[in-house]
DNA sequence: CCGCATTACCTTGCAATGCAAGGTATCGTG
DNA sequence: CACGATACCTTGCATTGCAAGGTAATGCGG
């Protein structure tokens, strides 16, 4: 996948899969690069990104098989946010189809 | 609009319109500034790396009003990366799609 | 004829973000 | 006790959108 097709649109999977249900930054790249590639490198930078926005809380709990999970929980304001994107990625998605779709014969473009 | 949504789909829309009929870039920026905004520090740099990848080609015409204009052409490579970028963009929203949906349920997530 | 708006071209520097590469620490198993 | 898997993290680079600024041609009003 484009790697710069993902650019913003990390951030509104990331909230979507955190609305399902708490997880941790590791498991959210296998999730997620099932379908879309995501590496590790990118999701600790967006973590952090979404914690500094409030939009995400978080809390450790110890694995039996490795190092403490630090878990990420949405937040109210995060839920707000999902919303908001939702609706943002909605718009952009007409908006892009709308210029793929063929011309739509505006009168006045026969000068 | 928010501007990382379009990284990596401005090829595409202006790919899409020059299909429709040539075009020249300061008249590119009119055009899609409407639906989604877009400046000439954008499209100046975005014609240049078409013209790079040979997706399109270039002449310049006179103009009653103002400097020459540099028209853009699709070349057969150029509408060949139309339809693959085209392909690309369904994929992408697919997939987004699909992570934005409601849990799939799966049966092995009861771990 | 001169300045100004409009058309039309362009570049520089910055900001945002995805990613490869590399680093650290913990736990269970052989 | 070494190793793989789990899980955390950072650094530096590449790409790309954009604001800001610069250049030049044309026609019009004063």
């Amino acid at each position: 996948m484009k790697t710069q097709l993902k650019k913003g649109v990390l951030d509104l999977c990331v909230l979507a899969v955190l609305d399902r249900g708490d997880s941790y930054a590791y498991e959210l790249v296998n999730q997620l690069a099932q379908g879309m590639q995501i590496s590790e490198g990118t999701i600790y930078p967006l973590m952090r990104r979404l914690q500094a926005e409030a939009w995400v809380e978080t809390y450790l709990v110890e694995s039996s098989a490795g190092p403490s999970r630090k878990y990420y929980r949405l937040t109210a304001a995060g839920r707000a946010e999902l919303d908001a994107m939702r609706r943002e990625w909605r718009d952009f998605v007409s908006e892009v189809e709308l210029v793929l779709s063929p011309a739509p014969q505006t009168e006045e473009a026969l000068s």
